[in-house]
DNA sequence: GGCATAAGTTCTATAATTGTTCTATACTTC
DNA sequence: GAAGTATAGAACAATTATAGAACTTATGCC
């Protein structure tokens, strides 16, 4: 997400607080910052500052001298931490149709940028990759995965399941991760990528 | 480290007080502190003290003679959904006692009402109970358990590890979920908890 | 228990520091 | 060359820091 056009010297700037503000004892005054940027008027680097004040990267200051610090969440805060839950796996109903879903809070770090939703869980089919029944699993929307990942797949349009992909010429083999299953074979049209996996939730109480 | 809107000054004695305030035989008088820190005015001082005592830093002395302490969880005021987090799981050191954590969100649906906080898991202890090395815990602090919960526990003061615990009558046993590990048998006096586990994630990106 | 003293509190005044605003000038870029 | 951008410098306004005095309250001592 690009914020308000900053000039390029106020991305110097703005790059310099980042790497540098912490080299300081204390967030640094204007005139301290001044002689560190190689600048003679506090004026003038008010000006660009105001700037990135405006611009949400840098905590407004009010006539306040405490110093020149960056806020927190300098990239406005995403939309919401609530993802849909569509409940267990449904087995043979294609993820985006189900109607009005229970949400979940999910913390940013456990998702991506991309649209994400939830599953809970259903079986052992993941248990070696301790993904246990019952537990929450993050799923980014996406209908192909690379090798290796772990994707919820919809075969024959009637099963969803939580397996690990191999796609290869002319078949796609689903892993479990469960030594009392055997991996499976399919052709790739049998095979629907409803999504992969990039989170993981569960609870003791 | 970034402490609460503090001024300069303010920030100064606050971490004067954090290094010397042990120094001490007895908590410091106005006077002395003003001796100590180069002031010539105790109403000064007790300006600047009484910011820091808004700020939720030191406890607040109604009056009272040699009063000044620091407040014991400085940082009270947190995020909604933001814990600390502490790492890894700590050898040796009790888990209350490292200073100016990270933080991250966690979802209320994981976390209890009561105080809890977050550790990175080091090794594969837990692995047959889905835990795995690298995953995020979400712990309740609490100094006893129920048999049976899974619990972070200080061995010794040394080693603090996440296990499953039994106690019994003069013994206290600590289950790791790991067939290629045996289960670990002390004394009371040598087992400290220091929280239960309550939640898990993991990310897969 | 009462009193003296030490220590915390409140207040005002003043000095120092620091953020803000403004204007003038130089520099880039198209 | 025009428009936008960057810098310097001065003047200004507000916050912050300090000192000092007066006041109140706790604590210990007899």
């Amino acid at each position: 997400m690009v914020l308000p056009k900053l000039t390029r010297r106020q991305q110097e700037i703005y790059e310099y607080l980042q790497q540098h503000l912490d080299n300081f004892p204390h967030p640094p005054t204007l005139d301290e910052l001044c002689s560190a940027l190689g600048l003679k008027s506090r004026g003038s680097l008010h000006k660009q500052l105001h700037a990135l004040i405006d611009a949400g990267l840098v905590e407004p200051m009010n006539n306040l001298r405490r110093g020149i610090r960056l806020t927190e969440h300098p990239h406005a805060e995403q939309a919401e931490d609530d993802l849909p839950l569509y409940g267990a796996i449904a087995a043979g109903r294609p993820i985006e149709a189900i109607a009005n879903p229970e949400t979940i809070s999910v913390p940013p770090t456990l998702r991506t940028d991309n649209p994400c939703y939830v599953l809970e869980v259903k079986g052992d089919s993941m248990i070696e990759e301790g993904i246990l029944d019952g537990d929450w699993v993050v799923i980014e929307q996406r209908d192909h995965a690379r090798n290796g990942e772990i994707v919820v797949a919809l075969v024959d349009n009637e099963e969803a399941t939580l397996k690990r992909i191999e796609q290869e010429r002319g078949q796609v083999v689903l892993h479990p991760a469960n030594s009392s299953m055997e991996p499976m074979s399919y052709l790739p049209e049998q095979v629907q990528i409803q999504g992969i996996l990039v989170g993981q939730m569960r609870r003791y109480h």
